[in-house]
DNA sequence: CAAGTGACTACAG
DNA sequence: ACTGTAGCCACTT
């Protein structure tokens, strides 16, 4: 994977890629497209997302403290953390429980 | 064209 | 440890 000409389908794949009952963040997905101080413009890739297809599982991607920063984004102010506890993740006060245990780096798991 | 905004982070006080 | 400020980049007004 190398940083393509659109950046924001780029952040979509690697969404995709995360794993059942995984997350990521902002930080580690701008990280892995090479956009080092991309974070924002990742979050703002996932304000689109919702009419990307296939689905952009947007739920799975979280700050770096591990907060639903962006569940306001959803039709429902609970559906992301509906979707993430239907995962298996537990969200508590916004916030991933276990946030170091299910993270997942796209820098550690796929290849660039 | 200049200024404001935001699904972020890092550093400083 | 907690709160505030400042970079960051694309987009909107």
């Amino acid at each position: 994977m190398a940083i393509g000409p659109d950046f924001f389908k780029d952040v979509y794949d690697v969404v995709r890629l995360v794993p059942f009952g995984r997350v990521t963040s902002y930080g580690a997905i701008a990280a892995y497209l090479g956009a080092k101080s991309g974070a924002r413009m990742v979050g703002y890739a996932m304000n689109a997302a919702h009419a990307e297809l296939p689905y952009v599982p947007a739920h799975r991607v979280v700050n770096r403290n591990g907060m639903l920063s962006g569940k306001h984004h959803f039709g429902s102010p609970d559906a992301m953390q509906i979707l993430l506890e239907k995962e298996g993740i537990k969200v508590e006060n916004d916030q991933v429980l276990d946030f170091e245990k299910v993270f997942w780096d796209p820098n550690l798991h796929l290849s660039l």
